[in-house]
DNA sequence: CAATCGTGGTA
DNA sequence: TTACCAAGATT
């Protein structure tokens, strides 16, 4: 007789036959026209669309990629690129230590692997700013191997499938068994973004479409009604808000003072204004102008949220003299080089409360 | 291990 | 307006 219980095990051949029919179109994936026809994905793009996919959108990612891949078309080329231009390339996307490794393992890979990328999970964990989620994504994509994913899709998802209440990230082995056990032999590169999919369309954080959902007949919680709730975190902890002051200078001929950012911590290695610490005390911050001059506070403020605090910033003005002397980390910018797209937000928002005096 | 590290979209 | 969240890595 059949066994009821066949279809109470969630299956990846469900799960590809959904992603067959439902895969998005995506810059770094290939098309199943492509695929069809043996052609297999450039690691290299599979490496710079999964750093970038890191913590961030697929919507925000998109431009991105086009820009970086037209203008550095491969690992050596990119790993030729000076820092600065690299970094302005990066402005507005976050977590710019992604950046900085990201240079680091083009050159690692372009010098000591001759451009090409390892092909193993251990090679490619070993390299800048590839941890566990990317190792795995890479191997599995890219490469062909069983590679077991978790990120923020895989855990949601899992922690459904199997009613899973435990929170994160006490949950994170538990959910990984789960999902490794589901990795089939064939597709594994299919059946990673085929999970990821599902996470991101049909199985999302809030208003889940547990309707049309491929897993929906094995779904646990679905069964349970907990879906909405899974998977469970630990509460995060309040953001305290900070304050700080940031010295835009102007020279008559429209060259702007900024300064390159020390490589470790906040905006790292990034372009930004000359300014203050940004402190926790509502007290207003020590004042460190670049230089002494007339300055005039701007009568409007930036307020920007970062991961873990608020950030209100004044923004004072003054004209740059023309015999400034740039310290080491100071650029003067001339008017016609400088680019706002440049600047990390919070700066490029400073930048912009002054053009719309 | 808990903290650090960006930004934009969404309810 | 606020809080949550997104194809996490590093220390």
């Amino acid at each position: 007789m059949r066994d009821l219980n066949s279809q109470s095990q969630p299956q990846s051949s469900i799960l590809l036959e959904w992603y067959d029919q439902h895969a998005r179109s995506l810059p770094w994936r290939i098309s199943p026209a492509d695929r069809a026809a043996g052609v297999w994905p450039d690691p290299y793009r599979i490496w710079l669309s999964e750093v970038m996919l890191q913590q961030t959108t697929v919507a925000a990612v998109k431009d991105y990629f086009h820009r970086f891949t037209s203008r550095w078309p491969t690992v050596a080329d990119l790993a030729a690129a000076p820092d600065a231009d690299v970094m302005a390339e990066w402005a507005g996307l976050g977590y710019y230590a992604r950046a900085r490794n990201l240079l680091k393992c083009a050159r690692v890979v372009a010098q000591d692997y001759g451009g090409i990328f390892p092909n193993t999970y251990d090679g490619l964990i070993a390299l800048p700013g590839i941890g566990p989620y990317t190792a795995a994504a890479i191997s599995a994509i890219a490469f062909d191997r069983q590679a077991t994913v978790l990120d923020g899709n895989v855990e949601r998802v899992m922690a459904r499938l199997y009613d899973i209440h435990v929170p994160l990230p006490t949950s994170k082995p538990q959910l990984k068994e789960k999902a490794a056990a589901l990795t089939p032999a064939e597709r594994p590169g299919d059946h990673a973004q085929a999970v990821m999919d599902l996470g991101a369309t049909i199985c999302t954080p809030r208003n889940p479409a547990c309707g049309i959902c491929p897993w929906r007949t094995p779904c646990a919680a679905r069964a349970a009604r907990t879906a909405t709730e899974l998977p469970k975190k630990t509460p995060k902890k309040p953001k305290p808000t900070r304050i700080g002051i940031v010295y835009l200078a102007r020279s008559a001929a429209g060259d702007w003072l900024l300064e390159q950012r020390p490589d470790k911590g906040l905006l790292g290695g990034m372009l930004g204004w000359p300014g203050s610490d940004w402190t926790d005390s509502p007290d207003s911050p020590a004042p460190a102008p670049p230089f002494e001059a007339d300055w005039q506070l701007l009568n409007a403020e930036v307020r920007h949220t970062f991961t873990h605090f608020h950030l209100i910033l004044r923004v004072m003005l003054a004209e740059l003299p023309a015999e400034f002397a740039a310290e080491e980390n100071q650029r003067v910018i001339a008017r016609h080089d400088f680019k706002p797209t440049d600047l990390p937000t919070v700066m490029r928002k400073a930048f912009d409360l002054w053009k719309g005096c």
